[in-house]
DNA sequence: ACAAAAGTGTTAGCCGTACACCCATGT
DNA sequence: ACATGGGTGTACGGCTAACACTTTTGT
């Protein structure tokens, strides 16, 4: 017993700075968006990075990512989920800093652009973003596998999409994600058949002569939780 | 552009204590089970817990993870995977605490019980779980969701079985984690075709007058990361 | 011979995939 | 009429789930 005893005093509770880095992703023109910011203070002043800020005393990280997500882009209710921790005491060349990393889901249509023009913020193509400084490549990295992991066994959108969507404008999200074409007949079917989805009168008269019905999100949960949908979305 | 400057300077720096918590699985006579810890210093002195320490100066998380696991197992090499961090400025009532949660993945028969008694713990079946003190209990149970998720993806058990094994024992294992019986024939068809293992000449004696081959996890990583193994496993 | 676990075979039904086909409508 | 995206139907192949069946060997 004295030995877990030990275990407690032998070291000591030192503190460590604390922030939250932030991968935003948006969809856009049929296309996953990635939220970049052009670093304004050293070092790496003058590159691309994802944004972030420092934990405050009384904050969760959860609270300081919403926090900085909405002093960016003016929206409430940003969809948050943590993505992984970043701790190697080397990882920052400004000394040791402890780095707790989201994907937050946007609504691209929904926020002011003028707010991301003025801290020098950039929509990226996912298949286009560009180098990033200190780790957040690998941040990055990391985030967009989470995100299409949890593509394969949630239906994911109701954060991304406007409220009203077509089953095209989710397939595109879907082809987006997984960088591949999914068959527009079975994506159909399938997504219907979760019942997560309710149609509209309304449709959408802009793609198509004949027009598309829309749908949106049911207002409950996203429950079966670990139902396989897209079993082979993510090939070897 | 200033009002990102503008980001950085309103918010100080402010450091906060960081400590780490391990999730201990193991397997033991066809029972997942969950090493838990008698707490030795006020408060809640008494009750169960998990195992956790001090982030230190020149350490990562996962390498703290790692100190803590080796000083009460005696063990190096245990497999880690941070499962989530808690940061709520409450949730500790010694103060404001980050907590980063990991899963540790131990075979159970290779480390010194002595060691273990030493320090007050005691391994419990997975279905047997005591109230644990805090928000251990949220951390478990997020824990035990996350191994479940990736037991559908991937094949677990390279971590927890002996390093030789019996199609039957890995099957109890599944069968522990899901809570549920797999048939005997399906699960070894399954799992065979994965070529995740290989076949040993020699023969477990003990559970059968047939005798049961010994396998073992090839020495490639885990590969084929993201392909549905037991897709129903989970059920609603 | 029997029991009991190991291991193989068989079948029926479900599901994913590919693709043909019809629908509605603006030009 | 025809081109275009929306939406439905069908047919095949592979996989899963259930379970029957064979193998092996200690008692």
């Amino acid at each position: 017993m004295e030995n877990q005893q030990q275990l407690y005093n032998q070291y000591q509770k030192i503190k460590r700075f604390v922030s939250v880095d932030c991968v935003i992703f948006g969809y856009e023109q049929d296309q996953l968006k990635l939220l970049l910011f052009k670093r304004i203070i050293p070092p790496a002043q003058g590159e691309w990075s994802l944004i972030g800020g420092w934990l405050q005393e009384d904050e969760s990280a959860e609270t300081a990512a919403m926090r900085v997500l909405q002093y960016i882009t003016g929206l409430t209710d940003i969809y948050l989920e943590q993505v992984h921790v970043f701790s190697k005491p080397d990882r920052d060349p400004g000394g040791s800093v402890l780095t707790v990393v989201f994907n937050a889901l946007i609504r691209v249509e929904k926020h002011s652009n003028q707010l991301i023009e003025k801290f020098g913020a950039k929509w990226f193509a996912i298949d286009e973003v560009p180098p990033l400084i200190f780790d957040h490549d690998e941040m990055f990295k990391i985030a967009f596998d989470k995100l299409r992991l949890k593509g394969t066994y949630n239906l994911i959108g109701r954060q991304l999409l406007p409220e009203k969507f077509t089953i095209t404008q989710l397939r595109n999200l879907y082809n987006a994600i997984f960088q591949k074409q999914f068959d527009p007949g079975n994506f159909r079917k399938k997504v219907l058949s979760l019942k997560m989805l309710e149609q509209l009168e309304e449709k959408d008269m802009s793609e198509s002569k004949k027009g598309a019905f829309y749908f949106r999100f049911k207002d409950i949960e996203d429950s079966n939780l670990y139902e396989p949908i897209f079993r082979n979305a993510i090939k070897l």
